[in-house]
DNA sequence: ATGGCTACTCCTAGTAGA
């Protein structure tokens, strides 16, 4: 069972890349972010043809989420759904494969202390309480994407220059701590303990070649899940050529339930 | 070389991303 996330940037500007790699990676399901691309507007024929059911929550420009899965998903969830007035299309959660799947696109935050900063950290409470009302512990869960934050110092390639900037500030870790302390673990850390390991490199500056990413886009299971992870990689191959995401994928393997 | 931003929009400049 192969699990990816991958922060496209943008499903439309990326469909070869995105095409490409789901021939030759072959997830059973993948959760995408930042598609950008209206739900009427959404490749769905692309992902047919590939031998893939298309769930989405899209919206103009910005944002968007969509879960990709060789079975027809069920109990598809759009949004939080919790009365908040908040119209980006930010989570898509199913159950899919005999667990439920919750794919997010945490806020960016832009600058510590702005209002889309304090937007991110409700937003990242808000999941919390999305989990507590529909999840239980217990279960075979999955929540995974771009979290738009880097949990430790060996998520960064330099530490003292991100520290207190926003993706890697203190209240933006400690919300995240509120997310996992649901009941789940970061499931790279489960089987990997280097530094080093990215998931994003600006596009700007050559940060790609010169190693300059940080980990921000995670899987976070539960204990039902943990005991089955086989490995979590970065697909790091597919940051470089022409045309790449400023994100990378992220591979969970598990082995097939008991 | 893995390479120096990119994608979007009632578009050619401004916004957002991270």
């Amino acid at each position: 069972m192969k699990l990816v996330t991958w922060n496209v940037n943008s499903v439309r500007a990326r469909l070869e890349r995105v095409v490409a790699y789901f021939r030759k990676a072959a997830p059973d399901v993948a959760c995408l972010q930042e598609t950008k691309i209206v739900d009427a507007d959404f490749p769905v024929e692309a992902f047919r043809e590939l031998g893939y059911h298309a769930t989405f929550h899209g919206q103009k420009t910005y944002n968007g989420v969509a879960i990709l899965s060789r079975e027809a998903p069920a109990d598809v969830v759009r949004g939080m759904q919790d009365g908040d007035p908040d119209a980006d299309a930010r989570l898509l959660a199913v159950t899919v494969a005999g667990m439920s799947v919750v794919d997010v696109y945490v806020p960016n935050g832009q600058e510590v202390g702005s209002p889309k900063y304090d937007f991110k950290l409700r937003w990242l409470a808000r999941l919390r309480a999305f989990l507590d009302k529909n999840f239980r512990k217990e279960q075979p869960l999955v929540v995974c994407g771009d979290f738009n934050v880097a949990p430790e110092d060996r998520d960064v390639w330099d530490a003292e220059k991100w520290r207190g900037q926003v993706l890697f500030s203190e209240p933006e870790k400690a919300a995240l701590k509120q997310v996992s302390d649901f009941g789940l673990i970061d499931a790279l850390r489960e089987k990997n303990q280097d530094s080093g390991v990215y998931t994003w490199w600006d596009y700007r500056n050559g940060s790609f070649p010169r190693g300059w990413g940080l980990r921000i886009d995670h899987f976070l299971m539960s204990a039902a899940l943990i005991g089955r992870l086989r490995a979590v990689t970065v697909e790091r191959d597919e940051r470089k050529g022409p045309n790449p995401s400023d994100h990378a994928p992220v591979v969970a393997e598990l082995e097939s339930p008991a």
